[in-house]
DNA sequence: GATACCTGTCTACCTTATAAGACATTTCCC
DNA sequence: GGGAAATGTCTTATAAGGTAGACAGGTATC
């Protein structure tokens, strides 16, 4: 991974026009503007912009023929594994995939003071923490941290963890897992993370920030999860409820259903398909996976 | 904005450092290490940090205390503004928090591919695309990008659309507006997006992309929107529902309710309280604001 | 008070990025 | 076929970022 970190102004244009090839502003199979264009619109020398055509064509989003032109590769939007905003992978057991986990870390800590608040901890209390990579066909994708009160976490081995998804053994424990509460932002990978992710320090991150409690409004499990959004993100569909100038968007609450049912529709922005159907989105899960 | 230029590696320390410290993981009081443990942790020279230091100092981050060590300083983890996951920026009125708009671009495009794919626009069918930012208190905090198809476009104006949300104008069109999917991803800023939201190449952004139904399910709106995640998340609140071996966390649905209710909880992971009563978020909304 | 560790500051040196060209070669189009 | 325009591949020169180390002075701890 890492492949020569380009300088400041080549990796401003690479990542330039990364984005709009990846965001389909560029479209597949165009042609770019000569490498001479390309520099006096940014007030580049030409070196410079090479330098992240060569990156790009090192990424395999542009073709580059000598003559011709540089052009959008074709079949390049990665699609990211989609999980609808309950946070439950959906389709992967469908799909076949394989899915893995590896844990980094495994110990009972004073948890930062943010995380016991949260938990509502006593003062001093103690957590176990866990540090967990998931992987997906052999490749990760999201970088976990967990905070679980001591007295909890005793209910359950390290072998446990590294094998089974925690919210399960919760529930093995005899814990009522009821309520959680999630929020969702981006960050900057550091370097263990990078390291964990295969990611170079400073790549762009989804992360959620989870509270789980039992229904007498006890912390149970405090989740620091990040994601590498090229292989990750968070889909969910909506619909307009509400009176008139109260008009809101809502979650569709999707049912449970036991049967396969292979669900075409796709997810991120690029190359979305008309839907003929409506947007509710019917998925069957085996297994919550974070 | 953006005071001096900082190179590559200092920069990404800088970024670094930033982000663990307003979000949190970095707690104000506390002592970084000192500087020749970041270098040796991160693999720079002493210098690069002390640069990265120093625009973290200047940024009023930090504090430096030669012979003692550098200090994270005190109130600075800025919470963000919390949107629901329907996206709806619940709070902002009643808090009495001045939003803005500024329209950067309004033009009709022949739109990229794949907007015109998601949308299901015939073959040459032109969009109206405008970026937007959004503005809270003075500061910006979004940046949108919408496309529309010409025909809907064509019933507003150019000034309407500075000054009412996009939804509003199509709703005042007769646009039956029902339905919605979208996903959340994260990126990193390039030059105009920095640009606009008052940000540094290369920060990270928390990516919206939503494209909007009427009910024959025709595309009316595709929207790609960017976050600052320093001042803008996501968040949600969740139950865990179905039956034993199928379990998995379902959205609170909130309701919409008329009149003020203050409600204290804080969102980002970082300094939340443990909630006494159940996590159900009651909010009142006016105003639906992308 | 001695010691260890920290920030502040400076110097010298090396590596790399960027700029500005020149030139060859390929491709496409008239 | 000829010419325009594109990428590929070199130069040379300058600017900037980064490293390594030394040293001064402050602060805390035992």
């Amino acid at each position: 991974m890492a492949d020569a970190v380009e300088p400041l102004k080549a990796r401003r244009i690479y990542l330039l026009l990364r984005e709009r090839i990846l965001n389909g502003e560029l479209e597949p199979g165009s042609r770019l503007p000569g490498e001479l264009s390309i520099a006096a619109e940014y007030g580049l020398s030409r070196v410079t912009v090479r330098r992240a055509l060569d990156t790009l064509a090192n990424d395999g989003l542009i073709d580059r023929r000598p003559g011709s032109g540089t052009f959008v590769r074709e079949g390049n939007s990665v699609q990211p594994i989609v999980a609808d905003l309950s946070n439950v992978l959906s389709h992967l057991v469908e799909m076949g995939r394989r899915t893995g986990v590896r844990l980094l870390s495994f110990a009972y800590v004073n948890p930062p003071e943010s995380v016991a608040a949260s938990l509502g901890l006593e003062p001093g209390e103690r957590t176990q923490r866990s540090i967990r990579v998931r992987l997906i066909d052999g490749a990760p994708f999201s970088y976990l941290v967990t905070h679980v009160p001591e007295r909890i976490g005793v209910t359950y081995s390290e072998a446990d963890l590294a094998s089974m998804p925690l919210l399960g053994l919760l529930e093995r424990s005899g814990i009522m897992v009821e309520e959680a509460s999630q929020s969702i932002g981006a960050t900057l990978a550091g370097p263990d993370v990078a390291e964990a992710l295969g990611l170079e320090i400073g790549s762009p991150l989804l992360s959620l920030t989870r509270v789980v409690w039992d229904p007498s409004g006890q912390g149970v499990e405090h989740l620091h999860a990040l994601y590498r959004p090229d292989r990750y993100s968070f889909h969910m569909d909506l619909v307009r409820t509400g009176a008139v100038g109260a008009r809101r968007w809502n979650p569709v609450v999707k049912p449970v259903i036991a049967g396969p049912e292979t669900h075409k529709r796709k997810t991120k922005g690029p190359e979305s398909s008309k839907p003929k159907s409506r947007p509710v989105r019917v998925s069957n899960q085996r297994r919550t996976s974070t």
